[in-house]
DNA sequence: ATAATTGCAAATTTTTTGCAGGTTC
DNA sequence: GAACCTGCAAAAAATTTGCAATTAT
């Protein structure tokens, strides 16, 4: 539970039992969506109710505590922000999500001299097949 | 309306004016979300309902004809599918998308020899601030 | 003590569904 | 004419809101 603690120290956010609930499921998750987090949170915390958990999701994306993998085809996931830059691996079949680290000089040094746009940040989004499911098809 | 009928040609899909004038919307506009095709129609197409943007939508995706641009933090837009190989632009202020060429094979190589998940494409999402949204804040 | 947070229930918004009538190929 | 598609209205699902009671700092 102190780890959870730690992500919200520059944030005015409280340290309440169900926020760290939260933030405890979405980092043992790694990625994972809303419904999830809640359902997975009632066996342990009955009480918790899903307003708090979208309460919860908004609040911390807004204070950068956690960030957004917005999906094609399917629900956003949710993941511990303050992490090493990486992008991710989505799988078609199971629809997992693994971190993988790029090297993005290549990216970065394309978008240095756009004349009509800024680029703060980029997301990779890598999709395909993972062991598993493959090894299950071919299998 | 031939060039929108061009991209039902390998589909079993029938050209109905609906499923026309919604891909026509789509083209015309680069990237929209699904509530701004329905309105924009409701003006030109006042019999168009909300429920045969959706199954159109649903459709169109299912069989390729558009892609589904899932945008962090905000609705997704869709795309024809059918153009040349490129990422996105996504301005943080004012949620524009800019279509941008990208050389991946920098990232091709290094997704190649991954040896627990196989590749079959990526989404580059670029965010940060378009020229229009930059001189409204800084002039 | 103060301001934030929770849980509940209700409201709202978004998306899906079933079906009768009409349309495309 | 067969299969598909539309529009409607209703249903279902997802998300937001207001508020009284509770809790963290």
């Amino acid at each position: 539970m102190e780890y959870v603690k730690e992500l919200l120290k520059d944030t005015p956010l409280k340290a309440t039992p169900q926020r760290l609930a939260i933030l405890k499921e979405i980092y043992e998750a790694g990625h994972i969506d809303l419904e999830s987090i809640y359902k997975n949170l009632s066996n342990s915390f009955p009480s918790m109710s899903l307003a708090t958990v979208y309460k919860n999701i908004h609040t911390l994306k807004k204070y950068g505590v956690i960030k957004e993998l917005a999906i094609s085809g399917s629900k956003s996931k949710y993941e511990i922000a303050k992490q090493k830059p990486h992008h991710h691996l989505i799988c078609k079949v199971c629809g997992s999500v693994i971190d993988i680290e790029i090297d993005t000089s290549f990216l970065k040094k394309q978008l240095k001299d756009l004349k009509d746009f800024e680029v703060t940040n980029c997301d990779i989004y890598c999709y395909g097949i993972c062991s598993r499911c493959k090894n299950k098809t071919s299998g």
